[in-house]
DNA sequence: TATTAATTCTACCTTTAAGTAGTAATTATA
DNA sequence: TATAATTACTACTTAAAGGTAGAATTAATA
């Protein structure tokens, strides 16, 4: 029961980002040293990131990649949903097909409140709420 | 963000034998059939669970497999534990090796609530407490 | 004892996640 | 205009999860 990598990887990297000051363009060569992430694995996720319209890029020297919107309007939900690893309101913590409330597995009654616990640290939190916060980046 | 198959599995089969009555045997067939489980998947997966004492197995005609401890005393974790699928302590949300407490990464404060109800929900549900509950099985 | 019904073992196949390599396209600057 | 520095694209490789096939082993029963 974790993020994937990726997931873990788009957050580090804008957590960072947003924690940068006056938002100035930064490329893939010094957000994968800083956070240690594989360059090249690092460029194939930005490159998600810039085509869900998360962040922007400017191609060419003196290049890099900068935030479309305001980090308090995007949300940990937001970077999830990318790669599929949010939870959504009709998953089953048993896998057991779509979840109406109404025909219950076993463990539903256990799940539901950190069920609302994990969606909400997911959707109420933004990148500004999270930058800059601890020293493990 | 969600259980592996492996373990989802695992979990409805033995809540599933925890809901029948005086610990009959039972075998693969019979378990995959009601749970449309693929059977060849099934055994290995209660192999498993045979190796690590869960449960034991009889071989030979009449065979089938049967609990070991009783079922208040088989939680969830235990389960969730043979599949590398439970939540330790030390785990960090975003991945930033190990959690000691002192430092933090971008999401720990929003991280602890959310992982200690998820800790709870599989620590402190037994076979028992979840075993007839729900119409999904 | 032969048959049958069951688990177990070994090996393989398929799909997805994770990561890598090389090149093309783009753009500022010398 | 040539060069260097950057992102984007295409394709590949590796590792892990998920799943399958077949034969070996075991034991009750006819
Ligand atoms: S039972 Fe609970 S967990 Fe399973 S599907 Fe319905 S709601 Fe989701
Ligand atoms: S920071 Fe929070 S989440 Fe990250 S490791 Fe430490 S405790 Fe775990």
């Amino acid at each position: 029961m974790q993020l994937s990598n990726s997931s873990q990887y788009a957050i580090r990297i804008l957590a960072y980002m947003a924690d940068q000051k006056d938002s100035k363009l930064m490329n893939a060569t010094e957000l994968a040293g800083a956070l240690y992430i594989p360059y090249k694995f690092l460029t194939k996720i930005m490159t998600e990131l810039v085509k869900v319209g998360l962040v922007v890029s400017i191609r060419g020297r003196e290049g890099g990649y900068k935030f479309e919107k305001k980090t308090s309007e995007i949300m940990v939900s937001d970077i999830l949903d990318i790669f599929n690893d949010s939870i959504k309101d009709e998953q089953c913590v048993l896998g057991i097909g779509f979840c109406n409330g109404l025909c219950k597995c076993a463990l539903h009654d256990q799940w539901m409140e950190p069920k609302l616990l994990l969606q909400r640290m997911f959707r109420e939190s933004s990148l500004e709420d999270i930058a800059g916060r601890g020293c493990k980046i």
